[in-house]
DNA sequence: GCCAACGTTGGC
DNA sequence: GCCAACGTTGGC
């Protein structure tokens, strides 16, 4: 079997609740809370373990890139969604047969500035991103090799493994 | 703060 | 199975 070819994604975090800094601060976390079935698909069945990742600030000032993660372990159950104390909980879900998903990411790089939807939507190969097109509201959205790198050449960052 | 886009829920 | 009502997302 031929090792399938590295993915890439897009994550969205409200910085209010977490932020790259926070994700600088704890290095690696659980992608937690997604309730959304096309986004629990990416996390449960494609995303592996290398795959590369965004981490974009949504509904701040400035919305934008910040930084990038690497995926460390595959999909497995959001355990937030089986405790009724959790923001995320949802009765749906339990154990036996979990409807939510997660899977880990490890801090990679933040970028020395933020790069914003402007300065995205400016550039001929990040314009197409589904991050920009109206109404995308998909909090894990891939995005192709083409947008990875021209992500990085326009925040003038090296594309660090 | 507004509201368009979208997903989910529930009555029928 | 349809679709109106509702709640949420998230840019502006």
């Amino acid at each position: 079997m031929p090792k399938q070819s590295r993915q890439y994604w897009l994550f969205k975090s409200e910085p209010d609740v977490f932020s790259i800094d926070d994700f600088e601060r704890d290095q690696r976390t659980h992608w937690d809370g997604v309730r959304n079935y096309q986004a629990r698909n990416f996390l449960r069945d494609t995303m592996q373990v290398g795959d590369r990742v965004l981490f974009y600030h949504s509904n701040a000032e400035p919305m934008a890139i910040v930084g990038t993660a690497t995926i460390v372990k595959p999909g497995y159950p959001d355990h937030t969604a089986f405790d009724p104390q959790d923001p995320h909980y949802d009765p749906k879900s339990n154990p036996d047969s979990p409807t939510w998903y997660m899977v880990d990411i490890e801090f990679v790089q933040k970028f020395s500035e933020p790069l914003t939807r402007d300065q995205l939507r400016n550039d001929e190969v990040a314009a197409g991103m589904m991050l920009l097109k109206k109404g995308s509201r998909l909090s894990v959205q891939p995005v192709t090799e083409a947008e990875w790198k021209a992500v990085h050449r326009l925040a003038g960052v090296k594309d660090i493994a």
